[in-house]
DNA sequence: CTGTTAGCGCCTTCAC
DNA sequence: GTGAAGGCGCTAACAG
């Protein structure tokens, strides 16, 4: 593969010159910058970034850190980050982390790709202690004098750090949820969740409980459904035991979009209507609520706007800007089919137990 | 951030000695090993893999080319190739490539990142005539002497190139999905699809059109859906247009699964039952298909294992093995709940036009 | 087993 | 405007 000096050679110039013609255009006079082009073109020479980052200490890229590629709602997100790269000028790298070992293994390899920053989402490991300890390894990276690296974390759990965030409001989100629920008449609602101690759940349980006592319902412990994995099979298990409590939940507020569909599937296959005998509602707005039947209500993370402010907000960082303040995103109601007005007999087996 | 030579000096050894610890731990005498590593260890010193890969001219990391990172499709594929090439000591990057310029703009950073290697998966771009370009332009890179880059495609649609390719084998595909739907005896069977010249939308489109022709069922263009993009509500529309045609279809056969759920859409809201009044079927077996109601039935490509066939196939190319031949990949039939046996009243309408 | 020398391809600095 | 020298951090090749 050819090199500046081949080009140079060719063109019958020094390599500096060369140089100058790929990175400052304006200070090579016309009639060199024409010849030294042409040469470049002939053999068509590509300059070696690797080189050029060994120098400068900078490659112009950025990487980005996923909790699972696999879960679709970072597709919209990464597709916001890169947008938003390529316009500022940087190339972005995706990498996987989906527990704290391949999410550190992969920090150290952006970091020996010498990456101008990172951006981590939201991280959900066994423990909370291990997302600390992951806080705690960025905020020391960060803090490194000689390429110190920038972060910008994407609702982090605990969200107590130095690091430049963006903070998802995931108690308004689910109080936006209950709300609708509650307009809707709905009394008896369920909750059905994960069974981690990461914040996103954590607030969103926090949200449903607040709101329900403010329509004065007691908690129900039976109309709470924690499952370990974000799954929709399991989802749909946790569903048919709510679905046999008395009484009948007639709405179940899903903690997301992935969960809610498996509580749609439980509640096809009781043969309930939706909305008419429960309704259900998500939050994040992804495809998969998108393409259930009757289509999923839920509230919409702008999660491609996420991924551009995130990637705003990192080469912000990166050029050295130091005002740049942590974020916090709101998240708007998308009514769809799956939530109705609570019917008058479901309320009567309602009312008995209020 | 420390380099070598700190290290070195802190060890009292020379450089070389601290790359030998860290590149062939055994060729160094142990007593010195134990001094190096704890230096190492004291001033947290990381390799610079851009120093690393300037002198081997080996990044020890491959690119991988996606049409579209937000298709569900490609999700188990990535994972694939991530879990296959970390086994292989490979690093991995993603880059999205959605149409012609952005896949050449992704493809020209990989060059300049000095990738030793890249998997494309199926590019659709708007024109045929672009996608050989793009292979040619391929082709030329990596017939290229010095710095000679390898490449396999996934699924390349002209199927006629020099490069190293995974096939999947769509004709059959669609076989197996049309057999299917012979075995539980219907004969009105439509076809939705995608209106490209791609060869794995002709392929399962020709299969489609070649079992009919087995039960001697001449083509009835009515039945025929092809809208512009792989898109549900699309598909939706599509289908009612299908839906309304005399004798109406007793099957339908959609290209793939999100076109799949689209007519799925279409049939819950003509309130026609599934499988009773009309059978499903898709190709693929992405989430979508998994989480729809009732289930899909859909004919399985294996994407994680495409993905990890795709690493090996390629790091064994980078390593110089020529007689790494191209493969063909065969898909398995998936019987959910969305295809069942045509129904008496309905073969009655049929067999009207038989 | 360890060290010396040289150079990967480019850019920074300082001359001309 | 252009060029020559030197070095970024690392390793290949050759010595010792």
């Amino acid at each position: 593969m050819a090199t500046l000096k081949d080009v140079a050679k060719l063109a019958g110039v020094a390599p500096i010159t060369v140089s100058r013609v790929i990175n400052d255009p304006q200070s090579v006079k016309e009639r060199t910058r024409l010849k030294v082009e042409q040469a470049i073109k002939q053999i068509n020479y590509m300059p070696n970034s690797i080189a050029r980052s060994l120098v400068t200490n900078r490659t112009n890229t950025i990487g980005v850190l996923l909790s699972n590629i696999a879960n679709p709602y970072f597709s919209d997100f990464i597709l916001g980050v890169e947008t938003k790269a390529r316009e500022l000028g940087k190339n972005v790298f995706i990498c996987n982390g989906m527990n704290y070992e391949s999410a550190m293994s992969n920090i150290n390899l952006l970091m020996e790709k010498r990456v101008d920053g990172m951006i981590l989402t939201s991280f959900e490991f066994d423990s909370i202690g291990l997302q600390e300890k992951l806080l705690r390894e960025l905020e020391r990276l960060n803090a490194n004098e000689k390429h110190s690296v920038q972060f910008v974390l994407v609702d982090p759990s605990p969200k107590q750090t130095l690091l430049t965030s963006i903070q998802i409001d995931n108690y308004m989100a689910a109080t936006v949820a209950m709300d609708h629920l509650h307009e809707l008449g709905h009394k008896a609602i369920a909750h059905l969740s994960l069974n981690r101690d990461a914040d996103v759940w954590i607030d969103r349980f926090k949200a449903y409980k607040d709101a329900q006592g403010r329509i004065n319902i007691p908690l129900n412990t039976e109309h709470i459904a924690l499952i370990d994995k974000e799954d929709v099979r399991l989802a749909e298990e946790a569903t048919y035991r709510l679905l046999l409590t008395t009484p009948r939940p007639t709405a179940i507020f899903a903690a997301n979009d992935t969960l809610a569909v498996g509580a749609l599937q439980a509640a096809h296959r009781t043969r309930l209507r939706i909305p008419e005998d429960i309704s259900i509602i998500g939050i994040d707005g992804n495809d998969i609520a998108k393409h259930s039947y009757p289509r999923m209500t839920t509230v919409v993370h702008p999660r491609y706007r996420l991924g551009e402010l995130s990637a705003e907000l990192l080469i912000d960082l990166i050029n050295g800007k130091e005002d740049t303040a942590s974020l916090l995103i709101k998240c708007t109601l998308q009514v769809n089919e799956s939530t109705g007005p609570l019917l008058m007999q479901t309320e009567g087996i309602n009312e008995q137990h209020d």
